[in-house]
DNA sequence: ATAGGGCTTCCCATCATGGGAAGGTCAAGG
DNA sequence: CCTTGACCTTCCCATGATGGGAAGCCCTAT
């Protein structure tokens, strides 16, 4: 098996397999002869294992860690559902940054209209952290659309 | 105005500020005879908006172009709001894909008991997809902890 | 033998940010 | 006046994971 060929079977592109090989996350390959890399149905397992371990969003250096557990007969289940819940919980706040943004955003997407005139609290807000109070609801026609509550989260 | 009193003013760092002018997204600020930048308030302001922008997660790109928007008295707040918009949807979409790594790893780390023995449902998933049914349940007292639902979000 | 596709290595780019070195400048205090 | 320390300048390097591409070798089918 070629590295093509490992690459279809394990969804890891040549060009990664390659890389993990150069920062040592795998182990070198075998080679033929003519030096092309070949690679046995364990190394695409492990192949896999990483690609599903990417997929959850773990970093190069979690995944050589949970490697290291996979490889271990005698590890403690204690070690893998740490790196687990440490791996949830900066998902989390990871999402709690974006909500943030969000939620700002969508708060002062709501205060603009959106149509032909220059009048925009989106801009007014990043220019002064709200000056000149120019929401455009103050040039239309009398009927006032309120600013939406912020619901922080 | 020096750089580094610009940099506290604006809360951008003095290497993010010199960098920014490098590729073109502030105007080259003055210099001194002997060669420090100097800022004015104007451009202070300028800094300023940048970091708000950055900190609602605007890419340096977008930033580019909310700032010709901003500098335009003939914009459309539609143009401005499309923008906001966009970025919103990016962020919502990224966030529903960590959110899907988490529910994933929940659903596994609620099922890996986390203790002394080696039996890991989290490695048994990332290794083969759910190879052999080594739920650490089925080792233990009796007492069966079924896998929780897995709501994806 | 030749063509095409796959493999090899090596370099470059991304995106926004920081670290650090080498050297010039400024202000305060001896 | 000179020193000291804090600032400024430019330039290079590193991050993390990935892709693009060039130059050159290899294999297989025609």
């Amino acid at each position: 098996m070629n590295i093509g060929e490992a690459a279809k079977a394990s969804g890891v592109s040549a060009k990664m397999i390659r890389y993990y090989e150069s920062i040592g996350l795998i182990p070198a390959a075998g080679r033929t002869e003519s030096g092309y890399r070949v690679y046995a149905p364990t190394e695409v397992q492990m192949l896999r294992f990483i690609r599903r371990s990417r997929d959850l969003g773990f970093p190069v250096e979690k995944i050589e860690e949970l490697l290291a557990l996979w490889r271990d007969r005698t590890r403690q289940s204690a070690d893998v559902k740490r790196l687990a819940t440490e791996q949830i919980d900066g998902l989390e706040r990871k999402v709690r940054e974006m909500q943030a943004m969000i939620d700002t955003l969508r708060h002062l997407a709501d205060a603009c209209c959106g149509d032909h005139r220059p009048e925009c609290p989106i801009l007014a807000d990043l220019g002064h952290g709200v000056e000149h109070g120019s929401d455009c609801t103050t040039q239309q026609s009398g009927k006032e659309v309120p600013v939406q509550h912020f619901h922080s989260r």
